[in-house]
DNA sequence: ACGCCAGTCAACACCCTGTCGAGTCCCGTC
DNA sequence: GACGGGACTCGACAGGGTGTTGACTGGCGT
């Protein structure tokens, strides 16, 4: 009876099965629940109890349709990872048309996405923690922007935009690493952090040094 | 009956009052435990009778040394950031007398530290999303190296060593969550991270980037 | 008219946390 | 040499969360 858990990271069948039918909107009530609830409060302390009252239904029948409490954050972290995707699009493959510009555009791009959903993307790093499932999707993800980000990397300095220096791999992940810790900070408001509206420019200033030694990348 | 419990963020008095005797090594002997059993498993898989027994002690007996699981883990992270800082020295004054060098000796340093206590950095990193304590005594630690780094840029900038550009705060906060976010990914081991031997060499390149915009910063 | 299956939930078994109250042991004091 | 008090200890409990089981319902195709 169980739902189907599948392997981590496939986006597909994280609830039930294929279904269709009545169903389909307790699925989603409890989705739409989670994101409201965790906009009001910490992931610890939403119980399933409170996604199945907010959904209205009981607790167990919470479990038809999830797994467990994670997997509901599974399923929106899958969906603003694509959402993010998406809004990135094919930026990186015009890079040399104007880097600084493109740069920022998708730095921005991201900011914009995860500023939308601070709630989940908030929720996600707090699981992290304990949870290996989110822990092996975030990898995963964060794995295949470390990758564009390389390959982005090494067509600069191949064409000679861009000096070289690290490998482009580590370079990447240094970058990835600061924009997720810095915007977790920012979306959370605890500890130090830069303020929202200068996020994106001080981080777009960090990559440009790292990659160009400049501010003012070359285009073609 | 319960423990001293003061405000987050003073190293002192995390356990009992200013006690001697034989609690004493009992309170060490919860303390040792709980950084062995961090090394094996993480910390939402020890519970607080695994510390309890580890010291040989029965769990409600655990309670009159600590006040909780996290406090423990909040001694521990006093510990590590206490030799952090005492690694650290005053290396920022002596800057301008080598930036490449010194700068390179500062995170170097910072590296051995955390790597020498990766279980509770690693455990702290974890349970910051649940628990408040620990996100504030890690906030206003990183509040004072924040504040450490931004004088140091700015002194850097003023002996016209390092160009102007985005804030020293923001830069300093960008590069300090940049270092714990790889470390954390390096540590861990899960995810894109950077080898550990070169994890130190990266994290430097940037460092130099973003605030020389040279590899080569100008010595005094 | 019957069987199946999506959907539902009361009740249960568990595990972990934190507290309470009833101790024991030792040590300084009268 | 007893007595009181503080350090220290733990059995037993209350509470709250999770995940599972088994019985029930209602629609729908045959």
């Amino acid at each position: 009876m169980t739902p189907a858990r599948t392997a981590a990271g496939n986006a597909i069948a994280r609830g039930r099965r294929g279904a269709r039918s009545a169903g389909d909107e307790r699925e989603s009530a409890i989705l739409a629940t989670a994101e409201r609830l965790l906009r009001q409060r910490a992931v610890a302390d939403v119980s399933v109890d409170d996604l199945a009252r907010g959904a209205g239904i009981s607790r167990p029948t919470f479990y038809f349709y999830f797994p467990s409490k994670d997997a509901v954050l599974l399923t929106l972290l899958d969906r603003v990872t694509e959402e993010a995707d998406a809004a990135a699009g094919d930026v990186l493959e015009r890079l040399a048309e104007d880097p600084r510009a493109r740069w920022r555009e998708l730095i921005d791009r991201f900011h914009e996405t995860f500023g939308a959903h601070r709630a989940v993307v908030l929720a996600c790093a707090q699981v992290r923690g304990t949870n290996a499932e989110v822990r092996r999707l975030w990898a995963s993800v964060l794995e295949r922007w470390v990758q564009a980000i390389e390959t982005a990397i090494e067509a600069e300095r191949r064409r000679g935009a861009a000096p070289d220096g690290v490998p482009a791999r580590d370079l990447a992940i240094a970058l990835n690493s600061m924009n997720e810790r810095v915007w977790y900070a920012t979306f959370a408001g605890d500890g130090p952090a830069v303020a929202e509206r200068d996020v994106v420019d001080v981080l777009l200033d960090v990559w440009l040094a790292a990659i160009y030694r400049s501010t003012a990348p070359p285009p073609a």
